[in-house]
DNA sequence: CTTGACTCCGTACCATAGTACGGAAGCTAC
DNA sequence: GTAGCTTCCGTACTATGGTACGGAGTCAAG
């Protein structure tokens, strides 16, 4: 599990920068260097935990939390918060909701005006007709 | 309809400032100043065309088009190319389709673990779990 | 004929989520 | 012991879709 850092971005599925971007958010810990001569440091070290904290983030960013929501979640972890936490998922489903619906209106009318744009060649089409209806 | 920009976006449900990076993208034209003395000029007018077009961006921006795209969509209009017009629907509703299936995965795995998350007031909250099992 | 609102225009700035760059230092293998 | 890949780090840049600012000009009403 882990070692270098490019080994944690490949088990996570992200770039070398993109971890330095979550450390910099504060979503990743960025942990002692080993070795190094006192004055200079050496290489950063990471576990399975990071792996895990970087695993949650990328399924929580599927779900469509952003990252300042995500660096809620994770600290609810460390609190033990779960009404909070529940809290958040609640209003995550709501705005899911939300874009699906709006998401699926959209298909709709695309749908059918693509259907009635290959159904006839003559006259304006229709794509480009009902929107400027709208 | 219309007839200074202040109108011309608040028929088109925006701000000023939107309709003017909207020119700026050339998704709306800049007419020419009436009135103003030949080497100062006055004030520009819009019109129903105006109108229509930046209906017609905000209804494009609703089925998920960006502006690059509706720029396009924009000029089939005048060029009267119903193919590409319907090649970029299509191509519009297999990405809505992919996101809306995303979406309801998301939205199903969320409201299954809130559900768990509620049950329960001991243990680790299954929210922050199940992330991080991912 | 001045006040006050609105317009014009360039330029700069915002959030979000990264991605790229470049030099110095570290580590690994031959 | 040195060539060559990584790491470290700050800084800068990208894309997308706006939003804000400041000064000068314009316009309508009182």
């Amino acid at each position: 599990m882990a070692g270098t850092i490019a080994n944690l971005a490949r088990e996570g599925g992200v770039g070398v920068e993109t971890v330095r971007y979550y450390q910099r958010r504060g979503l990743l810990r960025t942990p002692d260097k080993s070795g190094g001569s006192a004055t200079s440091g050496g290489i950063r070290r990471y576990g399975g935990e990071d792996v895990r904290r970087l695993k949650f983030i990328r399924q929580a960013q599927g779900a469509g939390f952003t990252l300042e929501q995500i660096g809620e979640l994770l600290e609810l972890d460390a609190g033990q918060d779960r009404a909070r936490a529940r809290a958040l998922a609640v209003q995550r489903i709501t705005a899911l909701d939300e874009k699906i619906a709006e998401l699926q209106a959209a298909r709709a009318s695309l749908a059918k005006l693509a259907g009635a744009c290959a159904a006839s060649d003559t006259g304006p089409c229709p794509i480009i007709e009902a929107f400027e209806a709208g």
